[in-house]
DNA sequence: CCAATATATGCGTATACATGCATATATATT
DNA sequence: AATATATATGCATGTATACGCATATATTGG
């Protein structure tokens, strides 16, 4: 049961960071490799990839390699679904 | 467009705490006073009515002052769901 | 008014982690 | 082999914050 709270604090925690959401948000309209979302989010290219690293190693993003080049994707659809439904929550709010 | 991303990540950052996953699930069973999460979850006083406060100030949880007692309770279920959800997917990636 | 109870807050400390910078690693090209 | 390109990583630093501890605040009862 403990062990449960600290998984799911670890997967939003992953989630709680402008920085991957942003990363998030590019990669979610198709399959990007780093240098692509390093280029659509303005971050740099040591944090963009390290950032995609942790979102893969969550279990969000899926990292396929092809020679030199690493393609991330979304793994769950369900993720960005709940990033999605969380943003008209907050809309809501404003009003 | 950026400020979005902030008030998300700002909002997945409060669930992103197991001590305040303890207290979402001793509070969405039905509402309850400072005193009866601080039995339910062995963490301190200070510390539950802290984190209390911001799971009230994010909008997750409602706050009810009834003398000198004051009740918590869940504002919306879906963010009751949103955990449950999580934790199904967490569940599916142990098999 | 005083004491007791419930809740909140100020402060110091330890820890986690995002970032910048430099550099390492891997792959492709000539 | 040498070079160029793409990605990952080591390190130092600054910032955020969870916690323990003590204490403040508010409300009720005597």
């Amino acid at each position: 049961m403990e062990k449960v709270f600290s998984q799911v604090a670890a997967y939003f925690n992953v989630l709680s960071e402008p920085a991957r959401l942003r990363i998030m948000y590019a990669v979610c309209s198709g399959e990007k490799s780093v240098s692509e979302v390093v280029e659509m989010c303005g971050s740099s290219q040591a944090n963009v990839s390290r950032h995609l690293l942790a979102l893969h190693k969550a279990g969000i993003l899926l990292r396929r390699k092809e020679g030199v080049t690493v393609y991330y994707s979304i793994a769950d659809n369900a993720t960005v679904e709940m990033c999605q439904s969380v943003c008209a929550k907050i809309a809501e709010g404003i009003h």
